[in-house]
DNA sequence: AGAATCGGACTGAATGTTCATTCTGCTCTT
DNA sequence: AAGAGCAGAATGAACATTCAGTCCGATTCT
């Protein structure tokens, strides 16, 4: 029974649900099954907590997008695979999504602490890139632009998902998307 | 002098900079010139005048990415005007763009109307989706989707090189951006 | 062994602060 | 001098954080 990750848990579902700036601490001590005290001896603030949560997530995701990915498989499969467990990721743990969003653009972390947690989740990235462009498949455009570009699509798809998820007449394809990510960074 | 204009604005330019919690009423009196009373003879409630801010910041996008904009004119090329409009306004106009953001997905504001507010800015789009869809010129794919991924493309982009210019080390062209968006969606 | 003591982990009520909102009275305008 | 419009202090609720004490397992003492 570890209180930190308990802690962490019952913040991210909070943040996730209601909101950053309504999750009280009282409020995430209860879910978490402690006294609001108790936080305050596995994090200073409940800013620090924030940015440990996020950072965690950062992780978790990572995790997900690597999974089966070959760094010496063929470009578009990578890029296939990388995405396309992002995707997935993202869209069946609206709650993860929903935090890094919350957290994303939130004054409660600084600009510092998000790209140092976010760097792991780039990298892979990154690499493929490079490789894709020395091959001529890729667009000569800075790694930058394209991740955004991708990852902002994809992410966007999945908020609009889970908000609004009416607004979705048919059932949407996950490989149709990807696709339509390819065909925009493609050569 | 209109108060409640200046009001609009204040709390606009407030929200940009800090984010919505770190808003407080009293500040945004003081932005505005008035005393924090005065703001409720105009609002009944910090969550309506929230509202009422967001779908005046939606009317504004709306207009400038109509700017030029020739509904008779090739897909192609009203695609181009108008997500080069709407991009270069959030990039030009990050106060909008955070402000959009922020209040995109608070809870402050409910599903509904957020959906209202922004039901101008997605009706000549899925128009010309609908267009390029019947010349066989873009994917058969939902209008939504389409227009989701272009949207939460260039928006991305936007808070990127507003957050972390540094991230971008040579100048963004715009024109490549709606290009990426373009070979994404087209058939 | 059993009693006595210690000390770290934990609790939740208390504290002080920050806000949204209200209210009292002031200041123009007519 | 009446009334609309306004300012800003006052109010009360919500919250992050603190702190005085409780609990319990380990350690030392008899």
């Amino acid at each position: 029974m570890d209180k930190r990750q308990q802690i962490l848990e019952a913040t991210a579902e909070l943040i996730a649900e209601h909101g950053l700036q309504a999750s009280p601490m009282s409020m995430v001590a209860k879910h978490a099954g402690c006294g609001a005290g108790t936080i305050y001896r596995y994090f200073e603030t409940k800013e620090e907590l924030v940015r440990e949560l996020f950072a965690d997530v950062a992780l978790k995701v990572t995790e997900a997008c690597l999974q089966g990915y070959d760094r010496h498989a063929g470009i578009k499969q990578r890029f296939f695979v990388y995405w396309g467990n992002f995707y997935h990721w993202m869209r069946d743990h609206p709650q993860t999504r929903a935090l890094m969003e919350q957290l994303g653009s939130s004054p409660a972390i600084c600009e510092n602490h998000r790209q140092a947690s976010m760097q792991c989740l780039q990298e892979p990235v990154t690499e493929l890139l490079e490789d894709g462009k020395n091959q001529q498949l890729i667009k000569n455009l800075p790694d930058e632009v394209l991740a955004t570009m991708t990852f902002g699509a994809l992410m966007t798809m999945c908020r609009k998902q889970h908000l609004t998820p009416s607004t979705f007449t048919t059932e949407v394809n996950a490989d149709d998307l990807i696709t339509l990510c390819w065909d925009a960074i493609k050569a």
